[in-house]
DNA sequence: CACGAGTTTTGAACACGTTCAATTCCTGGT
DNA sequence: ACCAGGAATTGAACGTGTTCAAAACTCGTG
């Protein structure tokens, strides 16, 4: 069975998201991860090309477990505002078992080569997963968002969203207490600021600023 | 004299720079800029304490050059919007012979152990230097900001300027083409923008985006 | 000039991420 | 049962950032 293999890889990955959520990234190493595993240096290297795909791994779980607890805290939920309430602290609450290892993720995801860079190329997966979960929250909302934002609304929550990801990641208060407080505040202004989107002189503002999002992006 | 000592000093970081803009951070080694430098590897540990240090110093001079650049170049402006435009474009300007180390750069500089990183501990000195820069830009426009925002103000705009540096840094346009683009477009917006803070439904939600923005940082 | 207490400099050594030629294991076809 | 060829595994080796005990140098003082 070619499960052999498979379950090999599982269970690198298994191990390396313990270690790094127990002594952090830059303590775990490649040949700590190996020996934990019972298996040689060379051979981790045969399933991850470099510690960063690790990190990658990291990310996906990371990114599948907040939609599905985002998703499942969604139900039943209407206006625009509890429902991004509820998908930021689902995010927060999925990130929080790896947050002192959050700084070295940022610093690792931050290079251009990594494979999660969820600014370099245009349509990384793992943007593409993360921006989903953003555009559920919005498809959903009654009443729904302005027509005119609809579009860019969810790609501009989920640059909110890494801002406080960022933020959270700097944040030493216990259990990133102010984090919360932000999200808690930051929402009924995002969605109060929404409604601001009808004035005359607001709305000519914010045409151009659409616009001109649109113009840099070629 | 004391001034041997500082003399290699500053050969080393000389030397560091020069190999920086030249071949990048990562294929700069310690041993090459030593043996550049025509010193010990060791040596170059007893003035350095780490390659990061190194980096540290790069910040220092970009932060100079930028002050002196964005001084010269605010003579004579006036207004907010052309004093803004210029303190940015300035700060590219210096930015520019880093821009393909700017992403390894920005990857060190993000880790909090970091003595670069500007959002770590209240306030490092690179980030009262950088805040500096965009206090003379505000201070000195007539007409002046509106009052309420005139003491964040600053502070925001350095804010918009650490995003607008992110995006530099993966602008593979050529000479940062688009990043210009965005700092000519936005900034008239921004002036714009400001002018709203006077209708009273935006100076609501601006007062308890402010009074939110205060109570996170405790 | 000679001494000694710094200061500066050296290069070997360590642990790390990563590479790769060699070896072992597995599996399907005869 | 055997074999060939691919898949999986090994561990030594490379270049890196960093450390450190030892050596070399500097300079004021006797």
């Amino acid at each position: 069975m070619a499960a052999k293999s498979e379950q090999t890889r599982q269970h690198l990955v298994h191990v390396a998201l313990r270690m790094f959520r127990e002594i952090g990234f830059e303590k775990t190493t490649m040949r700590g991860i190996a020996a934990e595993a019972g298996v040689s240096v060379g051979n981790a290297y045969y399933y991850f090309a470099s510690k960063d795909d690790l990190v990658q791994e990291l990310y996906v779980q990371v990114q599948a477990e907040h939609a599905a607890k985002a998703d499942e805290a969604l139900e039943g939920l209407k206006d625009l505002g509890s429902r991004l309430k509820a998908t930021l602290h689902a995010g927060l609450d999925v990130m929080a078992p790896y947050h002192r290892f959050g700084a070295d993720f940022v610093a690792t995801a931050i290079r251009p080569t990594s494979p999660v860079n969820p600014f370099a190329g245009e349509s990384t997966a793992a943007r593409e997963a993360s921006l989903g979960i953003f555009r559920t929250a919005v498809a959903g909302a009654s009443p729904p968002a302005p027509k005119k934002l609809r579009a860019d609304l969810p790609e501009l929550l989920w640059l909110g969203y890494m801002g406080i990801a960022l933020f959270w990641v700097y944040d030493t208060s216990e259990g990133q207490r102010r984090t919360r407080k932000l999200v808690d505040g930051a929402v009924p202004l995002i969605a109060r600021g929404l409604s601001l989107a009808k004035i005359p002189g607001v709305n000519k503002v914010l045409d151009d600023v659409l616009s001109l999002s649109r113009s840099i992006r070629n």
